[in-house]
DNA sequence: CATTATTATTCAATAATTTTGAATTTTGCA
DNA sequence: TGCAAAATTCAAAATTATTGAATAATAATG
């Protein structure tokens, strides 16, 4: 356990509990710390931008950095708190199996799912880990969130096809991705994104057998789970 | 400068980089660290909550904790960038000043401005700090925002008049806020949330001189205000 | 299924960093 | 303008973090 870097995150917490901003001593005072090692902690936060001051006021404020770590971070427990009621709307309302996932790396990190009653349905992958170019939902995010494009084609430029790339260009278009019998024989997905702050956070997936999917099926769940999303009402 | 905060901020920023989770020695490679080193560190990070490892993986993911941060920190350079095009929509349509503010600590931030061009108008103020309880603005936080509204009752408890009170429960439950020459004579002002992933960050206020702002007109330039931030197309 | 290779973790000694406390400077306020 | 409070700097001391090697766990391979 390295005492500074807890101390450092503990002044980081300290500043947060002050609403965002404190004095050098108010720091030290809620954190234990001698005034001199909180003020060596703040300037190393501050010259690596995690901390910083605004003018004319001595208080150190939470810098931007923060949000640089958090937009990659996701909060998953919350999401699938806040996205439950939608999935099971969207089981309902569909009647197949449907999920939850998140981009986690350059993978597809499923964080829920609700299998179809039907007999013939497809599984639930709740936990499990996809890689972005394999699935639907994957597609999804690449069509939908730069910097998860960008890393790969940084990462896998040689195995990016000409096909992969106009898929990824009209899956941007439309919004909604379709995979017919691509990833698996018999079975036929959609995947709508869901956006925070104007940006694709998670993705809500339907798979069924092809039969119970044909193409204008899978165009109308497409609409009726971004109605369904739709429906949650902002402030 | 402390070399292990240094450390332990390069590594977060290095799991960030790897799009949200990396192994031990891809993350000891990226930061030139010794794994030993490196695994110290992140051993600290994760008892503290900041990086985790979900399940059957043995990468290390970027923690909850780091929202927790970023929800108090704020982003105000992209707010003010984002948001500077409806503050001039703003302007424009109503002839007033108007301003862009952020909650910051236990006071209100003025981010951004925008002065009338009418001869007698209200100043801008931006870069300046007021009290939550002494603007239109602020009272919108206060409103809006639970966790202001708490930090305001756990340290002001014995300021809060029945009147700021039921102010503020006006403001939740009409959704904007308005102030006619209660802060200063002559003075008329409303304000309105800005929210983002369902939690307000901002507000937009406009002020002017009562004459030209009776309470029909603040009420319509209230409604005015919020259909500009409407019309911001999500996805 | 056994074997190999990779990756993660543990440990004690050493080297180095960080903490200390006092002194100085800056800032805020009457 | 002068006083008080807060922030910052500095060199010595002491604890802390780093090293490197060795072990354990995990994944890959034939």
């Amino acid at each position: 356990m390295i005492q500074s870097v807890e101390r450092a995150i503990h002044i980081l917490e300290a500043i947060a509990h002050a609403g965002g901003a404190a004095h050098l001593n108010e720091i030290a005072g809620i954190t234990e710390l001698r005034s001199t090692t909180a003020h060596n902690i703040l300037k190393t936060l501050q010259s690596l931008g995690y901390v910083r001051r605004r003018g004319g006021d001595t208080r150190y404020h939470l810098g931007d950095r923060i949000q640089n770590l958090a937009r990659v971070a996701g909060d998953d427990d919350r999401l699938r708190r806040d996205l439950r009621a939608l999935l099971e709307a969207m089981a309902e309302e569909s009647g197949e199996t449907v999920f939850l996932a998140v981009p986690s790396g350059d993978e597809v990190y499923f964080l829920d799912a609700i299998e179809s009653r039907e007999t013939l349905k497809a599984g639930s992958q709740s936990g499990e880990r996809l890689p972005m170019a394999g699935s639907a939902i994957g597609l999804l995010f690449l069509a939908h969130i730069p910097r998860i494009r960008q890393r790969m084609l940084e990462t896998h430029a040689d195995r990016i096809s000409l096909n992969l790339e106009l898929e990824i260009e009209a899956i941007a278009q439309r919004g909604y991705a379709l995979d017919q019998e691509n990833w698996l024989p018999g079975l036929s997905c959609v995947a709508v994104p869901y956006a925070e702050a104007g940006e694709v956070r998670a993705g809500f997936g339907l798979a069924g057998p092809s039969f119970r999917l044909p193409l204008g099926r899978l165009e109308m769940l497409a609409g009726l789970m971004g109605d369904i999303l739709d429906d949650r009402v902002p402030i």
